[in-house]
RNA sequence: GGCGCCAUAGCCAAGUGGUAAGGCAAGGGUCUGCAAAACCCUUAUUCCCCGGUUCGAAUCUGGGUGGCGCCUCCA
């Protein structure tokens, strides 16, 4: 299995550390506010590799954090905090805060069909952690004080920027707007803030009253749970330049060694070809989505239809498009699940497609195509239970739910009440009668309760909408 | 200013040296009382432009043009 990473820009080999084990750690949500649909794509490109690694039989132990953490300055009530101004509206702790929109984003993930990493580690939880690491850093020499925080002296650290291939020299002279006078370089980075007053979470550490700093939690949580040395680390490319890179500096400063063999990022979702953003008013959630009749599995589709290294654009029009393609799709998995038992296939058949679908998947996830492969699959002319169970095997990679959703179109037609099909035998009756007035009449009628009828040649069909 | 990504049909998109997957939309057809749904067929002599390498390039190379992202605790 090859995986693209972006330490070498090159596409790897997969190994292991540990035989047949994978760990990974994804940079998980922070949870002040709604996940829009771009964080969602990050998170429906973790499941896919999960579910790639899975499929090539590799156990999983994946860690995916919640930053509950965040720095909340009580004081800050200009546009940009919102989560601040609604603590103080409706009186909630930022912990209450956290916990419902942590609730939402874990009911997000769950109808994306997105399976939950093995830990979920919480950011308030793990500060004792975090201050063991910042402590350790402080021991071997990598941290100075100042009168606001601890910080990491990047020049102690040879290789800082190796990930984002920072030229330090270029971003000194691109001169930062509010330069921290006692930093010794200014991409010297928070370990630890002390807090000030009026700030809402603090905890005690050896430097006074304070919070973590910004990239501390994720270098602290992943040893606690995957060790000093895992396999895979994913996130956005956003994360590249700081996020990443100072997890880097943090962690190889203290062991000596990488703590990350792999690092996979997500590309970005553009909306309209531009960026998303809240004061565009485009940051979608799947909230949105539903409520103009998709389903998250639509979106989840859309996102399978582009590879995860390339930004993709999101549409009104194009979620609408998934929305048909997935429906037909099941509509054809659909086909094959009711095939007899015992059909004849050609000789073959069954293994080129799943090896076209593995080599796809592995190859460094290429859904698009693996998603190609599906559909010949499904559009192959002689239908089979067969192809069914494999169109079952590739959703364990795709996570479209075939198995579910075909049994629900099933369900759907047998679970019509009375009155409905009182409705639809007048019509029946209607029709044979050539009363076509009458029977245009109760279908437009049923129509509007929301119930579609289709005349096949096997008789009528009710389908809810 | 620094760093990086991308440019394939109306739209989304795969393809990374051997002659253009897949989906949506559109057009035609089958079915139907008419529909709807479903199914079948058709739709890029060509891959932003100009050079180069090669028997052969969407794929490699040089230049140009256009678009986008990051450098703000945004996935």
């Amino acid at each position: 299995m090859k995986l693209y990473n972006t330490l070498s820009r090159q596409k790897e080999e997969f190994k292991p550390i540990q035989e047949g084990v994978a760990s990974i750690y994804s940079c998980g949500p922070t949870v002040y506010q709604y996940a829009h649909i771009g964080n969602m794509r990050s998170y429906v490109f973790m499941d896919i590799l999960r579910r790639a690694l899975k499929y090539n039989g590799y156990n999983l132990k994946h860690v995916m954090n919640i930053t509950d953490v965040g720095h909340l300055v009580s004081d800050a009530d200009e546009g940009e905090d919102k989560m601040v101004k609604t603590a103080k509206q409706t009186q909630k702790s930022p912990l209450e805060i956290a916990e419902y929109y942590t609730g939402v984003f874990m009911k997000d993930i769950a109808e994306l069909n997105i399976e939950k990493p093995e830990y979920i580690p919480k950011a308030t939880e793990h500060i004792d952690e975090m201050l063991q690491f910042v402590e350790e850093l402080a021991e071997k020499g990598f941290a100075y004080e100042t009168s606001d925080g601890i910080y990491f002296d990047i020049m102690k650290f040879e290789g800082y920027g190796k990930l984002s291939r920072l030229d330090l020299e270029g971003q000194i002279a691109g001169a930062r707007v509010d330069v921290n006078e006692e930093k010794r370089h200014p991409a010297d980075f928070a370990l630890w803030k002390k807090a000030p007053k009026e700030h809402i979470m603090q905890w005690p550490s050896p430097w006074g009253m304070g919070y973590p700093g910004w990239h501390i939690e994720c270098s602290a949580m992943s040893r606690k749970y995957l060790g000093d040395v895992f396999d895979i680390h994913t996130g956005g490319v956003d994360h590249i330049p700081v996020h990443h890179e100072n997890e880097i500096a943090q962690s190889e400063a203290l062991l000596g060694k990488p703590a990350v063999h792999y690092w996979l990022h997500g590309e970005f979702l553009l909306i309209d070809n531009g960026k998303m953003s809240k004061s565009l008013g485009n940051a979608y959630t799947i909230a949105d989505i539903k409520k103009e009749g998709y389903s998250p599995l639509a979106f989840r589709y859309m996102c399978l239809n582009a590879n995860y290294r390339s930004k993709l654009n999101f549409t009104w029009e194009g979620i609408k498009a998934a929305q048909v393609a997935l429906d037909r799709l099941f509509e054809g998995v659909l086909a094959h699940r009711k095939a007899p038992e015992g059909i004849e296939l050609e000789a073959g058949l069954l293994k080129r497609f799943e090896e076209d679908f593995k080599d796809a998947v592995n190859d460094d996830l290429n859904i698009p195509k693996a998603l190609g492969v599906a559909w010949n699959a499904v559009k192959h002319g002689t239908k089979s239970q067969d192809i069914y169970g494999l169109l079952l095997k590739m959703d364990n990679v795709l996570g479209l739910d075939f198995a579910n959703i075909a049994q629900k179109h099933e369900d759907e037609a047998s679970e019509l009440s009375p009155e409905i099909e009182e409705l639809v035998n007048i019509r029946q009756q209607a029709r044979k009668d050539k009363n076509w007035k009458l029977a245009d009449e109760i279908r437009d009628k049923l129509n509007g309760m929301g119930i579609q009828l289709e005349d096949t040649p096997e008789g009528v069909k009710a389908t809810r909408k």
